[in-house]
RNA sequence: GGCGAGAUCGCAUAGUGGUCUAGUGCAGCCGCCUUGAAAGCGGCCAGGUGUAACAGCCUCCAGGGUUCGAAUCCCUGUCUCGCCGCCA
């Protein structure tokens, strides 16, 4: 949700976002109907009211002998009064309703277009040569049957496509990954959090997910429950309804839970592996702020983010993802890819996003501070999504052997291993 | 899953159909007094919407209903607490 009263400031600016995101400039102009509407039919209902509060305190205080006379007119009044209030929440109803399906607007510094129009910000990192190595890469699920430790076939019969087993040493290494994330996590000073992964409508509507994204959400409709497929949701949602204290912010959190997505719309994409999956682990920051301390707040997740990637060993780039790529909630979205070898291409591995007010106006989250009650900006980042890292590991440390050296950082929590090796034939 | 009790402006409480425009205490803020502090005294002290600023209106967990009129009565939901059952 954005501030209504941009409806009636800057109605321009707003029209120029949903063009930048590709998307129809008339509902604002919709918007603005609906809102006038919404506002003639709540100031004549509550004219009504007010009318029908001064009667009732001259009934009460009424004598019998003009009791009788005032009571009809009052019993008039408050037919009105009903079809009044009726008409307002019609009125209301349907101005929420568009409103839900606008956007975040975006910073006008976006880049404009879609999936492709991304500009590459930086980039750090050299992916190896192989070839002057003398061998070919090989891909993630290759490295990760020979050392056993990812087990497709069975997480295919167990659960079905894009579902998978982590094992033996895989499944050390995303344990490791994830003591690794929040140990930085708590050193960054990000307040660990552990949140359900099962919400209610409110949490996945206010936080943006229930509009374009729908499709790819689990639903329960036998409990009326949503699985998340990012613990943002549960983050954001923690404080809904809540007014904090602007003395405290920014309140940094780091969540840790499974995620679940349906990744309707995705087949035949990305089906080998791990890359793309209906569910997986993630380590993820988010932030309440100030909406002024926002753009700095953004830099300084995606720092986290390029810290964490690079003290891994991967080459990756830093990317500014295009207004028409940005989902409902973000105003500006930066995404970190990186190098696959057997792809020979950048892949994404952590997203972050300034969701400025858009969740917290959704949430009825707001700050107190000294000039009075404001709003608050929400920002979310991805710390460490499983798969993905565990697939960037593999491929990008691998030998020709096919064993894969364990990155450096992680060693401590893996019992000091510095290599996974290669399962005899007899034990695969 | 069954039965019972609850949810009031930061906290604690009062309020069983009309002057509730929600009382009181505590905490907090401002002022007076004081060398300073405490005490005492006076004032302020929830949010939303709306306005140039007022006013007005909305919100007593939420949503419906009864009524001329609902914090108060009825229904549904959410959550909390207690007891019983089941359970990792």
């Amino acid at each position: 949700m954005i501030d209504p009263r941009l409806l009636r400031t800057d109605p321009d600016g707003l029209k120029r976002s949903q063009e930048a995101r590709g998307e129809s400039p008339e509902l604002i102009d919709q918007l603005i109907e609906a809102d006038e509407d919404r506002r003639a039919a709540i100031a004549t209902f509550e004219n009504l009211r007010a009318e029908q509060k001064q009667l009732g305190r001259e009934v009460a205080q009424a004598t019998d002998q003009t009791r009788p006379e005032l009571l009809a007119k009052a019993r008039s009044l408050a037919e009105e009064v009903k079809q009044a209030e009726a008409g307002s929440g019609v009125a209301e109803a349907r101005f929420t309703e568009l409103m839900m399906l606008l956007p975040n607007p975006v910073f006008p510094d976006v880049p404009r277009g879609g999936e492709d129009d991304f500009v590459v910000v930086e980039t750090h990192g050299t992916p190896r040569d192989f070839a002057a190595e003398g061998f070919t890469p090989r891909d993630h699920l290759e490295l990760g049957e020979l050392i056993g430790g990812i087990d497709m076939e069975r997480g295919t019969k167990i659960s079905g496509s894009r579902f998978y087993v982590l094992r033996g040493p895989g499944a050390l290494l995303e344990l490791a990954l994830t003591q690794y994330a929040v140990s930085k996590a708590v050193q960054w000073g990000l307040t660990p959090m552990l949140v359900p992964a099962l919400v209610k409508p409110e949490a996945m509507e206010g936080t943006g997910f229930l509009g374009q994204a729908a499709q790819d959400v689990y639903y329960l409709p036998a409990d009326d429950q949503y699985l998340v497929g990012t613990s943002e949701v549960a983050l954001a949602a923690y404080h809904m309804n809540e007014i904090l204290d602007a003395d405290h912010l920014p309140l940094r959190y780091m969540g840790y839970s499974p995620c679940f997505r349906r990744e309707a719309g995705s087949y035949g994409k990305d089906t080998r592996g791990i890359f793309r999956v209906h569910w997986f682990d993630k380590v993820e920051m988010f932030t309440y702020c100030r909406v002024e301390d926002s753009v700095a707040e953004h830099q300084r997740l995606l720092g986290h983010e390029k810290d964490f990637i690079a003290s891994l060993g991967i080459p990756f780039q830093v990317l500014d993802v295009a207004a028409g790529d940005l989902g409902l909630s973000a105003a500006r979205k930066y995404d970190c890819y990186g190098w696959v070898p057997s792809q020979q291409k950048y892949r994404e591995i952590t997203s972050t996003s300034n969701c400025t007010q858009f969740q917290s106006r959704r949430l009825n989250i707001r700050a107190r501070g000294a000039d009075g009650v404001g709003p608050v900006a929400t920002l979310n980042g991805t710390l460490c999504a499983m798969p993905r890292m565990i697939i960037m590991i593999l491929e990008n440390n691998q030998q020709p052997d096919g064993s894969v050296i364990v990155p450096e950082v992680l060693r401590p929590y893996m019992g000091g291993v510095e290599r996974l090796e290669p399962l005899e034939a007899a034990q695969a």
